[in-house]
This record gives C-alpha cells, sequence and structure tokens, in this order.
DNA sequence: TTGAAAGCGATACCAT
DNA sequence: ATGGTATCGCTTTCAA
C-alpha cells in the first residue's frame, strides 16, 4: 500500500539536488545551509507541498509533543473552563492536549493514564479525581505529572490545590454579617478533599460567629443538581429553620434552588442561597447566584505552563489568582 | 541520551531466545507461533514489562488511532454533550479524540484543522463551524470526514445535520396551542444554519395559524446569554405586546429569562419562554426550561461509529433520534 | 513455524 | 557547508 500522502525529505532532496540531510538542516535550522541551496530546497518544498512527517519526527526524539489530560467529565463547567486554560497555555509552545475522561473512578482513571502513557504523551496533566497520591506519584515515575485538586510534591510530579477553606470562611462571612445565623450546609462528597475544606471553613466560621454548629443543618449532597434538590427535601422534612443555604458548589446550588421553587419559597426572600465555583451560568441563573468565583481559566493556565516547563526541567511558580465571593442577587439580608 | 523507559522487542527477543519478527507475530497474532516460545516470550515481556512502543507502530503503520475533533468551545454543553458520544463511540475501538477549538472562527478552524492533519490523525469529526462546505471537501481528500450540523456528501466526507426545522414547528405549534399568538423570537446567529432553520420554523409556523409576521417581534441574538438578555430589552423598549419568547437557543433563552427577572416580569405567569437545545442544566432552572431536546450524545456516537466505519472503508448509516419537544414548566397556557 | 533483513521518514553524528 | 550513514522500534516480506 503506497501512501498517496506526501513527500518525504528525500524526495525533496534529490529533486533539489541535494542530501536529506541538508533538507532536515534547512528545516530545523540546525546548522547553515548556503543561500543557492537554501532557495532550491525552498521552491522545492513548495513545490511538493512537502510537510514533514510527524510521526517519524515522534519516533526519532521520543516526543510526541502532546499532553495528556485526565478530566472527570466532559460535560461539567468546572473542568471545561479548566480545560480552556489548559488548552490555551499548550498552544502557544505548539503542544496540543489529548483529553480523556476518567468519571471519578480510580480504575477507570488510571486505566485511561495507562493508555495516555501507551500514547507517549510527554507529560501529564490531572484534574482531581479519585487515585490516591500515592498512585499519581507511581505514575510520576513513567511520565511528569501535574495535578490539580491536590497537593503533591515530588521528583517529576507537582500539584496544588486553592484555598477552598478560607474561601469558604469569607462565604459564611458574608452570610453571617447579612444577618444569618442559621444557615444549613450541603456537603460534597466526603472523600473530596475540596468539599472537605468547605465544609471545615463552614463548621468553624459558626464556631468563630459563636453560633451552634447543628448537624441537622448539615445535610450531604453530590456536588450534582440531584443532591442539592434531594438535600433541601430532606432539610424542609426535617422541619430546621433556617435563612440560608451554603451549597458546596454551583450544581448543588442549582439543585437547591430548584427544589425551593417547587415548594413555593422564594429565593433570596425566603432563603438566600450562596454556592461555589462560579460557573458560567451562575451569573445569568434566577437570581444571579452569590457564589465563590474559582479562577479556573487561569488554573488551566497555570496547569499548562507547569507542564512545559517541567517538561523542559526548568523552575517555575504556581501563581493563581485567590478564590474570590462574586456577591450577586441570591442573599438577602435579614435582621 | 539513552531512553530509560520501556524495553524493546529486540531485547525481548533476544532474552526470550527467538527472534523480534517472531516477537512481533505474538504480539499482533499475525502467524502462528510455537507453543513453547509463545509461553517463554510472555513471561519475558511480562518480567520486563514491556510495552510496543506506539510511536515506532504509528511510524510504520501510517496510523495513529487519533481522530481529530474540531469543536468550537470548550465551555459549551452543546458541544460538550456531542463529545462525550464521540469519546464513547471511539473508545471501544480503541481510538481516542484530539481536541482542538475553532471558536466559531474559519480562519482559526482551518488552522487547527491543519495541525490536526499535520499530526496525523486518521480522521477528522467536525462540529458545526464557520468553515464553507467546499473547504470541508477540500480538506477531505487529504483525510477522511465526518461532520455535524451541515449535509455534505463526499468520497472521504459526510455530514448530516437534525431537522431543526420541523423541531422548530413542533415548538410554535405547542406555543399557538397553549393560546399564544403574540409570539417574539430572539434569532440565531444569521449565517447559522441550524439557526436559520428555527427561525424559518417560526415564520412558517406563524403563518400556518394564519398569525400575522411581525418583524418588531423578531430581535437578534448571538446563541449566548448576553444577547439573549439584550434582545429582551430591545424587545421591551420598542413596547410590543407579546406573551410568549422563543429563544433560539438555550443560552439565549436564559438570558431573556434574566432580563425578564430584571423587570420583575414573572416567567411563565406573565410571559412564556420556549428554548432549543435542552442543555443539561435547562431541566434545573427556574421555571424548569420547556426546549426541544437534541440528543448530542447520541448524535456524538453516531459521529464516532460513522467516523470508524468510513476509517474501514465500511458502509454506515445515520441513525440518531429525532428532536423532540422537552415540555416543562416555563410555558403558561393563556386564553 | 521461524529468522534475516528491508523499510517507515526524519535526524544527528562523523567525516570531508 | 555538506553528504553518507546509522538510528529510533516495530512490522512484514522473502526464504528457509
Amino acid at each position: 500500500m503506497k501512501k498517496s500522502k506526501g513527500a518525504t525529505v528525500h524526495e525533496v532532496a534529490r529533486e533539489a539536488g541535494v542530501s536529506a540531510a541538508t533538507v532536515s538542516r534547512f528545516l530545523n535550522g540546525t546548522a547553515k545551509v548556503a543561500e543557492d541551496k537554501r532557495q532550491v530546497i525552498e521552491s522545492v518544498i513548495e513545490r511538493l507541498n512537502f510537510k514533514p512527517n510527524v510521526l517519524a519526527q515522534n519516533l526519532k526524539s521520543g516526543s510526541t509533543r502532546t499532553i495528556g489530560v485526565l478530566t472527570q467529565s466532559l460535560v461539567s463547567g468546572f473542568f471545561n473552563e479548566t480545560m480552556t486554560g489548559i488548552e490555551d497555555a499548550l498552544k502557544a509552545a505548539g503542544y496540543a492536549p489529548l483529553i480523556v475522561t476518567g468519571h471519578w473512578h480510580a480504575d477507570e482513571e488510571a486505566e485511561r493514564i495507562e493508555l495516555l502513557i501507551a500514547r507517549r504523551v510527554d507529560g501529564l496533566v490531572i484534574l482531581t479525581g479519585n487515585l490516591t497520591d500515592a498512585q499519581i506519584l507511581k505514575f510520576s515515575q513513567r511520565v511528569p505529572i501535574v495535578a490539580f485538586g491536590r497537593k503533591l510534591q515530588g521528583k517529576q510530579a507537582f500539584g496544588f490545590s486553592l484555598d477552598n477553606y478560607t474561601a469558604a470562611c469569607e462565604a459564611m462571612d458574608y452570610l453571617v454579617e447579612q444577618g444569618h445565623r442559621n444557615i444549613a450546609f450541603i456537603a460534597g462528597p466526603e472523600e473530596h478533599e475540596d468539599a472537605r475544606a468547605r465544609l471545615a471553613g463552614y463548621r468553624d466560621t459558626l464556631a468563630k460567629h459563636k453560633i451552634r454548629f447543628n448537624t441537622k443543618l448539615v445535610v450531604q449532597g453530590d456536588f450534582q443538581e440531584s443532591g442539592g434538590l434531594l438535600a433541601v427535601n430532606q432539610l424542609m422534612e426535617s422541619r430546621q429553620r433556617f435563612t440560608a443555604i451554603f451549597a458546596a458548589n454551583d450544581l448543588t446550588a442549582y439543585g437547591a434552588r430548584l427544589a425551593l421553587y417547587r415548594r413555593s419559597i422564594r429565593v433570596p426572600e425566603d432563603i438566600s442561597i450562596v454556592g461555589f465555583d462560579d460557573l458560567h451560568t451562575s451569573m445569568c441563573v434566577t437570581p444571579p447566584l452569590t457564589t465563590v468565583r474559582q479562577p479556573l481559566f487561569e488554573v488551566g493556565q497555570c496547569l499548562g505552563h507547569a507542564m512545559l516547563k517541567m517538561i523542559a526541567h526548568e523552575k517555575f511558580e504556581i501563581n493563581v489568582p485567590p478564590l474570590s465571593l462574586m456577591v450577586r442577587e441570591s442573599v438577602r439580608r435579614v435582621s
């Protein structure tokens, strides 16, 4: 099966009356090439519409200029905004992301990472997930890894997360400042580090303001809309009194808001809601959601740059804007 | 620079006391290998933890088992749901998607496609975008292409879109059935085929029901929330009377809904809204949005399968569920 | 059934 | 400055 596509360096070389080595040198600027040959080569390349075969380059160089990205969901605004940042950072350096999905399932994540490694990605970006740090460190013996959503430090591994705790405290402080004292919390998955940090922030801020921690006001969610909806139902059934809900993430807040709507409870007149993430849509829901903004695009860029630096064995530092509370219209002042 | 990673077939061969060819045959089942050698090879592979170098296989086979996917936005629910379907279909066949973004910009799309081709993807999936059919047909001379959002038929190109027109008619019929006669329409980008089909559906259904087409009731949007918001403002300023809004897509509906909220106009009590797409969040906004559901996951799967078939030079047919109206709570019956 | 050897296409070292 | 040649690791004839 003759490949119909594309000329080779040898063909170009022959046509131009030079050696393949010279063509290669011209292509990569590896060494000086006489002006006259230069011109001939250039025109032959043009005429033959020659494009170097990346596959051969890859084999030779051992590098694919591809970065594997392990995400958890292709439909989540959270991951996708981060991904946009990653793509942005990689693009400039001529790298492309190979994206796979782990669906929050450690086994699947590991399997997809194996695939990525088999495909010889030059590096790996891991967005949260359920692998243990130990597993990731193990993988990092085979390929450089940058992770988000976990603190990690190794020879070829680096991970960072944002200060979810402080941001959660800030959100809670705001709620208290607005006069709320009975605040419900819809938690995220327990195994999730960020979710735990947010819960801790809720708890500690209550203490700080000398507000009694009421277990009945904390219900389990799952970071999905459905969890938020169920949580509010549970809250209502338990007949606890509360004037505000702090949802562990925006999706949860959406679900909670819907449950309230179903019961004709107004937001924020009757109950206030605060979310976490600041998804793209959060400024457009009704009422626009007051939530903690995660600078996900910047995080993505940062991950991309860090990856590139790591591959180049250069020093790098993480520098992303802090989490910040976006005050919109879902919280009402109570007296 | 000696590669620290991975043994080669030759090393395995040497250790096992056979030739590299035999190892290769064992690996690919290309030919029979004696049971005894088989066992030795297997154990050596195990011991050396040998993994064939995909780069070399790629070079040899000319194939990367990678499908390029041109999307327009990494943060759009519309594209991402489709992508999930594509990934699902490819995964089973050992293919992986290389995703790039065109941002609705023909030049950028073309440039990203060049990148994909340079990386020797085995095929290309194009999700809508602003390239002309002619451009795509041209690209398809270099690589097989399957496209969504445009009808296309070529030697190595195939494209299909869903019947947006009929679905738009259905949505409008529903609105009319519910007693609405003054229906505003917020259009999508004019150059967008689907957007035009939806507008046509709006117009024709009005005619079918003998309702006068009022130009003032049609305002331009951009498929984004902001467009919907602006559109409603414009509508209010023009002081037209209407009881319902048909938004060209869900994002537009979100924006419209927010604009209404800002003016304390209730949905659906004062004004009804119908969207198009059925994004994931649409069932969780308040009120849950009545909208046309696009079976995007299935579309993605279909695209993936079609691509695989095309690569294998096999016949295939497109079979996706039709668009359907999801009746939820954003439309009220008026008398 | 098996092995030797010739590529796949680009690159880099070693001469000249 | 330039050419010849070995090399990256695997696959696949061609012979035996």
